[in-house]
RNA sequence: GGGCGCGUAGCUCAGCGGUAGAGCGCUGCCCUUACAAGGCAGAUGUCGGCGGUUCGAACCCGUCCGCGCCCACCA
């Protein structure tokens, strides 16, 4: 054996089996110690800037997150490789009613409700709670190896972003595009504040539709309701204009039963005629539909409900929650004989809180809005006029579905946990919006407002607040815009679109990243949603524990196709630990026989046809996976790795090399060389997927620092056709040769004298590697060929000493001739085809004769080795 | 009611106009000195149904069936 340039020792250190263990933790503590993460705003080179979407502190991540960070960390990972000045920023949701209610939760078990201990000792809990919460999640995310730079991780209740807050509220406001209305809002009654259009889930629920006539005799009508509590508060019947109907009764008054209120029937162009008895109750106060009706016709606003959703109506009901009342009230109209028809179950759409899932319950109430008009047309136009790109663009539809019918967005929360509101209210009633640096009005009768802010408000500032906005810092200068914001399709709303509007409006117009690249959410191996409460989700710690962060992360990726959901099973997670361990194994391998990493490649001339194919093979991956990554094809890309390592390296070259290095000489110190570049290359490709298992093989192989600061392999444009083709001819013999020992019950192992005659195929130089991977002995005196077998246009024949198995060769030459004969029908029938001929593109009409031609020589040639088979 | 998407090997999914693919699973042989978390060989599909366009369709068009998601003020 030739001196290997490295130590011989390095292998040594390298157990038979990869175990990720501790060997992760210490890996990138040391990576974060070693300042690699840390983004310099003053750096000269170009920047790369993305955004964690700020995990909320009410609990630990789950799945999902892994793999959103993922994507994110390979992203940047590259990036950082490929020389750009990258800042993955960290951070996270303070997540108003989320973790205010997982807080509240916790309190219930000690018998307490935040009442119980007062506004400033629940906030200082719910401090308290995102203390543990956060160390938890930072724990997860080193486990998992995210790449962020710790010194800059915000929280969007710290000072700074609190402050950023504070500034575009009163920004907004001065504009006049924050402003106090009453409204109908969407009402929890279960966390006793107004929540916004998208945070309401609907769902088709079973409910029962009563029709109650209303009035007496001639002077009556039949509405129907599935809230019949509501009636309590209607102040009017309306009608459409046109219908015949109730012509008569326009302009009337009528008795609402239960109360012996009177109230006006009304003509309203919203009423459907066709739509049940085409008379509809009005509730101003309680539906915002009615509420329309009754602002266009003045109708008084009667509110029967409290926060709680308990009827305050004076009478019989009073008291009662909305479903006692709802049943209550139909039972006291069914007796008056007042319910004409029932219809039970009445599936319709009720919306429910998507935090407590308690039904939502319309409400009329004053609450702060933003008026997003503006804010919104700059939002659909930044996409528009292409300065964003929604990665996938079927999502792009969804987006201006959005963001161009919008309705004001309702930004106060009658919660404790979130940014106050910074407006004051005087003794007369006067509002004073305080900036960050101006104190608030004194005097008698002044107080802060004491609503909250919704959460998104606050995340939706999150590219520039965490770069020091309002200050005209160095980072916000260097980093913004960011470069693409990395998030799941379910928050393009809640998240992403108002990003978008504070984004332009803050920064003058500026975008706040070029890409939006949508992901999928992870579901379980059978594709369904994982959930708690349905037993499938998984604590990404238990897999990682087990088979390694890079398993997990390598499973992921693989399973991210742009947009689509991810499914992700266990048995997926030990198939990418096997990766990992071959990955392992093949580099202690190249070790033990000395790959290096040393000196310059070999010239061309120096090289071995197996060397050329492999580096060409290499050039060409190297440029595929630049590609993909470019377009955020995370599954394609590591799919392009999977199966040139393991199929190609590892499979192929690997086993060819065995011949070569055990020849030795400058054939093998050459490979060496090969060997050594093509594993640096690959894992250098591999590192931003699976950075722990390539850091710990790149710098045993190499002796280098780390492969976090690496640079990120260059394709050389080397490419060799020829070597390709030839190195795919030597696997189809291999192949072929395996296919018949394997047919006639030979041993893997088991060697056979064969005679091979390669120069037909050009595959002289192959000779050995091709004995060694068959097992073939040579012929000796005693040859008798009893099986030959001519593929590509070499011939090995083999000497099975009248062993034989006609049978079984008879099987299988039966079988390729049927395929050659099916091939040679169907290419005939093209090449018979006229139109083909006079439309095909000529590529495809040569292809078509080559394998016309290739068929009929493999009918030849079976139907010749068919006859030279002794007869059964 | 609108909009988007999906039905391809047992399972989960790629492919989206020129000979049906991957991972896992399955069958057989093998502990071949990097790796049994491995090697080699193999089996498996009327590409949801029906029409149409085309020399040629899993891929384009129409239609039907079955799913999923998003949006919407169905009393």
């Amino acid at each position: 054996m030739t001196e290997a340039k490295n130590p011989q020792s390095s292998a040594a250190e390298l157990p038979t089996q990869y175990t990720p263990g501790e060997v992760e933790t210490s890996l990138y503590e040391g990576w974060v110690e070693r300042g690699y993460f840390a983004a310099d705003a003053k750096s000269d080179k170009p920047p790369y800037a993305v955004v964690i979407p700020p995990p909320n502190v009410t609990g630990s991540l789950h799945l999902g997150h892994a793999f959103e960070h993922t994507l994110i960390d390979a992203l940047t990972r590259r990036k950082r490789m490929q020389g750009y000045e990258t800042l993955w920023q960290p951070g996270m949701d303070h997540a108003g009613i989320a973790t205010q209610n997982v807080v509240e939760r916790e309190l219930a078990k000690e018998g307490l409700s935040r009442h119980d201990l007062g506004r400033e000792a629940f906030v200082e809990r719910v401090w308290k709670w995102k203390a543990e919460s956060g160390g938890q999640i930072a724990g997860q995310m080193r486990r998992l190896g995210d790449g962020v730079d710790w010194s800059r991780d915000r929280f969007t209740m710290d000072e700074g972003l609190s402050r950023a807050v504070q500034t575009i509220f009163k920004r907004l406001f001065d504009d006049g595009l924050i402003y106090r209305a009453e409204r109908i809002i969407n009402w929890c009654p279960r966390c006793l504040t107004a929540i916004s259009d998208i945070e309401v889930e609907y769902q088709d629920d079973d409910g029962e539709l009563v029709s109650i006539r209303y009035g007496e005799g001639e002077e009556s009508i039949v509405v129907a309701t599935t809230r019949a509590e509501t009636m309590l508060g209607d102040t009017a019947v309306a009608v459409h204009p046109d219908d015949e109907r109730y012509r008569h009764l326009v302009g009337k008054q009528i008795v609402l039963p239960l109360t012996g209120r009177r109230i006006p029937v009304l003509a309203d162009e919203h009423v459907d005629p066709e739509f049940g008895t085409g008379a509809v109750k009005v509730t101003p106060a309680h539906d915002p539909n009615d509420f329309e009706i009754g602002r266009r016709h003045d109708l008084p606003m009667l509110t029967v409900m409290d926060e709680h959703a308990v009827i305050t109506a004076h009478g019989p009901f009073q008291g009662l929650d909305r479903m006692e009342a709802r049943s209550a009230i139909v039972a006291a109209l069914r007796a008056d004989g007042r319910i004409v028809a029932e219809k039970r179950p009445y599936v319709h759409s009720v919306g429910h809180c998507s935090r407590c899932k308690t039904t939502i319950e319309p409400r009329l109430s004053m609450q702060w809005w933003v008026k997003v008009g503006p804010l919104a047309q700059a939002a659909g136009d930044a996409v528009r006029d292409g300065r964003v790109a929604i990665h996938p663009r079927e999502m792009e539809s969804r987006y201006f579905g959005w963001v161009d019918h919008l309705n004001d967005w309702c930004i106060s929360r009658q919660l404790w946990w979130g940014h106050r509101i910074p407006v004051w209210h005087g003794p007369d009633g006067e509002l004073v919006c305080v900036g960050p640096d101006e104190e608030p009005p004194g005097g008698e009768g002044w107080t802060q407002d004491t609503d909250v802010l919704d959460t998104w408000f606050s995340s939706g500032l999150w590219p520039f607040s965490t770069l020091g906005w309002p200050e005209e810092t160095e980072s916000l200068a260097k980093f913004y815009p960011n470069a693409v914001m990395v998030t799941g399709y379910d928050i393009l709303f809640f998240w992403v679109a108002r990003m978008m509007m504070f984004g332009l409006y803050a920064m003058d117009g500026e975008i706040p990243f070029r890409t939006i690249a949508l992901h999928g959410m992870v579901r379980d191996q059978f594709g369904k949603k994982m959930s708690k409460s349905f037993g499938n989700a998984v604590d990404p710690l238990e897999w990682m524990d087990k088979y390694g962060s890079d398993a997990v992360r390598f499973t992921l990726a693989r399973g991210a196709n742009p947009g689509t959901d991810v499914p992700i099973g266990e048995d997926w997670v030990q198939g990418s630990r096997n990766f990992a361990n071959k990955v392992w194994n093949a580099t202690r391998f190249a070790l033990m026989n000395g790959a290096t990493v040393e000196g310059p490649l070999p010239a061309e001339a120096e090289l071995s046809t197996t060397d050329r194919w492999i580096l060409s093979r290499l050039n060409a991956v190297v440029a595929d996976v630049d590609a993909l990554y470019d377009d955020y094809q995370f599954a394609k890309l590591s799919d392009v790795l999977f199966h040139f390592a393991w199929d190609e390296v590892f499979d192929w070259y690997v086993e060819l090399s065995k011949t070569t290095f055990a020849a030795g000489g400058p054939a093998a110190d050459a490979s060496r060389r090969v060997l050594g570049e093509v594993l640096d290359v690959t894992l250098r490709l591999l590192h931003p997927v699976i950075p722990f298992v390539t850091e710990t093989l790149w710098t045993t192989l190499t002796g280098r620092e780390s492969l976090v600061i690496a640079d990120w392999p260059a394709a050389s444009g080397f490419r060799d056709a020829a070597a390709e083709a030839e190195i795919v001819k030597l696997q189809e013999v291999v192949t072929e040769v395996r296919r018949f020992r394997a047919d006639q019950g030979l041993q893997p192992g088991q060697r056979v004298p064969a005679r091979v005659e390669l120069s037909g195929a050009g595959l002289q130089e192959h000779e050995a590697a091709l004995r060694q991977l068959l097992r073939l002995q040579p012929e000796g005196e005693s040859f008798a060929a009893t099986a030959s077998l001519p593929v590509a246009g070499a011939t090995v024949a083999l000497d099975l000493s009248g062993t034989i198995d006609v049978a079984a060769e008879r099987k299988r030459l039966a079988k390729d001739l049927a395929a050659a004969e099916k091939e040679k029908t169907q290419a005939e029938a093209k090449l018979g085809n006229e139109g083909f001929l006079a439309k095909a593109p000529e590529p495809v009409v040569a292809k078509i004769r080559t394998r016309l031609a290739k068929a009929e020589e493999d009918i030849v040639r079976i139907g010749a080795q068919l006859e030279r088979l002794p007869q059964a």
